[in-house]
DNA sequence: CAGGGGGCTAAGG
DNA sequence: GCCTTAGCCCCCT
């Protein structure tokens, strides 16, 4: 299946994402070669189980902002794996130009 | 097969 | 910067 592929290769593409540095979902299916797939992307993320090696923290939206509505446990643990990895959030928000990821 | 919804985006006000 | 709108494509009823 085709499908299996994409997911595949989206799997790969963000489990690439050096730490430090965060890509967006476009960006991801993008690189993967699935450009027009990021709410699949997402899709994906949301399905993964707990126990995932998947760096999902490191995937945010086009607005430079977590996807998670502000102060759930999920973004709040998003933040904390973010700033342990040295990416500074100000005010929700994080810089894209400056810790985007675009493939190797 | 149709409808609704999602960890989305780009564009416009 | 914020909110709204219109596309997007896959997945689950």
């Amino acid at each position: 299946m085709t499908n299996t592929h994409h997911r595949e290769a989206i799997f790969l593409t963000i489990s690439r994402i050096p730490p430090g540095k965060i890509c967006t979902y476009g960006h991801v299916a993008r690189i993967a070669g699935v450009p027009g797939h990021a709410r699949y992307v997402g899709h994906l993320l949301k399905n993964l189980p707990c126990n995932s090696a998947i760096p999902w923290h490191r995937v945010i939206n086009s607005q430079g902002r977590s996807s998670f509505p502000e102060g759930s446990p999920m973004q709040q643990e998003q933040h904390f794996l973010l700033k342990q990895e040295g990416i500074e959030i100000k005010k929700q928000r994080i810089p894209l130009s400056r810790y985007l990821w675009l493939g190797e």
